[in-house]
DNA sequence: GATATATTTCGCCACATGACCATTTATAAA
DNA sequence: TTTATAAATGGTCATGTGGCGAAATATATC
């Protein structure tokens, strides 16, 4: 069951109600990333990207998993009993093209092409 | 075209990111209301009223019919191109069996069996 | 064990948001 | 035309939210 709650129901709208938290949906569509690669595109804070994902998180909307030193974040499985898919699945194709997408999927691309551990170096040289 | 576009996506989630605005689309769900009985259901004063329902409208949430002195308030037709109704649809059964929203369809259902001039006039006393 | 480092947590600040009251607007009634 | 009134608008205030840097945490590496 969907659990019939406004709180829950609440704690997703708010969850997509900013841009930056949207824009991490729409490229952890395309697969599973690390925190620095998130951050890497969006061009935050680290700890202001880790709070976004926390949000994200705790509305079910995101699902993080640890390997070593970094934490990977991914869609939750499709199986995974009722999840708030259909907000999803609007907001993809409400923002298929828009330009702020488009930009991200492109500097996506180029971040994940690189090695993680290069990209966390050059981040704290940068900061 | 659902217009490509972040601000118009992020202008429906910020509207659905707010307990009230929630509440007064299910209400919706039902019927046509005035804004006096949706006031009279929220509790709120008829000012953060209008402007809760002036953020849904400007989100394509909901639209407005005027009628003399009385402001009418549902959600667009159906036919209308391309409404957000996917989060409209997942919320209303997210929230079918939440309390919160039992308890205003009851309120609303004794609300609307009344005259609505009585209404206001009431409103008007008791502030 | 000590050090380095990816992420998270905490404290702080600027700004956005929701609530109210007071006022204005628009329309009906007198 | 004047008065009454449903709704909208503007001002103000308390609270919530998003951002950062600093410190804490956890895990790999030396």
């Amino acid at each position: 069951m969907t659990r019939g709650d406004l709180r829950a129901a609440l704690r997703v709208t708010k969850a997509l109600a900013d841009a930056q938290r949207v824009r991490i949906l729409m490229m952890l569509q395309k697969s599973e990333l690390c925190v620095c690669q998130i951050v890497e595109v969006l061009g935050l804070a680290p700890s202001t990207v880790s709070k976004h994902l926390s949000i994200l998180a705790a509305a079910d909307l995101v699902v993080s998993r640890k390997k070593g030193r970094w934490a990977y974040y991914r869609l939750p499985d499709s199986a995974a009993g009722a999840r708030p898919q259909p907000p999803l699945d609007w907001l993809g194709k409400a923002l298929k093209d828009d330009p702020q997408m488009r930009a991200d999927r492109e500097k996506l691309a180029a971040v994940v092409a690189r090695r993680p551990e290069d990209l966390c170096r050059e981040q704290r040289a940068t900061a």
